[in-house]
DNA sequence: GGTAGCCGAGAACGCTCGTTCTCACCGTTC
DNA sequence: GAACGGTGAGAACGAGCGTTCTCGGCTACC
């Protein structure tokens, strides 16, 4: 059993991922922690504390996945490509509804700083994370900028379209920017 | 003077854009207006509905300012190109916030089928245009898939990053796949 | 000029939500 | 055994919001 505050963020996170943070109120979240409100308030100062959170757990969890499975591919190159299957995967999993750091920066990046920085820090460690997978093929930053643009374009379209198939048509032109250097 | 139809859709349209939908109550619709409480329940029957007539006339504001950029290119491929020039002037301007579909997708995707499907008709109108560019350039249907991903993936990453660059970045990328058939 | 309908301003209503307070209950300690 | 600190359940509070209602005034028409 695990402990009451990774209960609440678990809940938190299945909540404010799955219909948007504004859409769930702090007592639902209490409700499927099975915790009560008391201690809710005790572990965190307010929503704002919990979406905080909420938010950073998942930027470490989700980079965490993506670069143990990048890590099982060999080469460099094929390390490149696998971020783009492991994007399939998890445009495949049922109740995928999209980045979550895209989706709350929409919600509330004008309402709350804490929110933006929290997206943009995810962000920029997602590009340094791929400056470095490209850097060990022997290719410049720019690449990684370029793959940035293909992760957030697969993450988007395949959300709003309902399809993976966005992941593999990045891939292919990951692939082709990777062959060939501009 | 415009009607009061217009001027409460453009208090809407600025308001929603540049704060979240849920964050603007109908109140400050109203007096961003300079319209009564009770004509705006004559022209819109609730709130949801105004979300989708702003939805609706931005898609459409938003692609015909698009397609008279790209139209004063020559050649197809300059027309291409054009998009991404367009994309970094929008961009520039200040007040950007990113798409306003991609940031009502992610604040009300979830509760709100209305608000999906003006998302998606949106996106399928934008991937269908950039078909009909490649199309006029000799390429097929997979080259307008890519490019969609190069756009989504500019709108997102400027909006977070705060920096137009993405645009230009998006551009180099698509040249390169103009230049040459994968 | 009077009356009837319409409109703007804003109060009112009902609901939700974030947060705090109440209170009965339990285990611990002198 | 009694006082006590902490806990859970949930009521309470205050604010905000979407929507509707009220009322006073203006306009148009006979």
């Amino acid at each position: 059993m695990p402990d009451a505050r990774t209960q609440v963020l678990d809940a938190a996170e299945d909540l404010f991922y799955g219909r948007g943070i504004q859409s769930v109120g702090v007592d639902e979240v209490r409700a499927a922690a099975g915790v009560s409100l008391k201690r809710l308030y005790q572990l965190f100062p307010g929503k704002d504390a919990l979406v905080r959170e909420f938010l950073h757990r998942r930027d470490e969890r989700w980079r965490r996945r993506l670069a143990e499975f990048v890590a099982q591919r060999d080469s460099s190159e094929e390390q490149v490509l696998a971020v783009f299957d492991w994007l399939h995967t998890w445009f495949s999993e049922p109740g995928y509804r999209g980045c979550a750091f895209i989706n709350s920066f929409g919600e509330l990046g004008a309402v709350s700083p804490s929110v933006v920085s929290e997206v943009r820090a995810h962000k920029v460690a997602l590009r340094d994370y791929l400056g470095g997978l490209v850097a060990a093929a022997g290719r410049g930053p720019e690449l990684a900028d370029h793959l940035l643009l293909l992760v957030e374009g697969a993450i988007v379209t395949s959300a709003v379209l309902g399809d993976p198939a966005a992941a593999t048509q990045a891939r292919t032109v990951a692939a082709a920017l990777l062959v060939r250097p501009e």
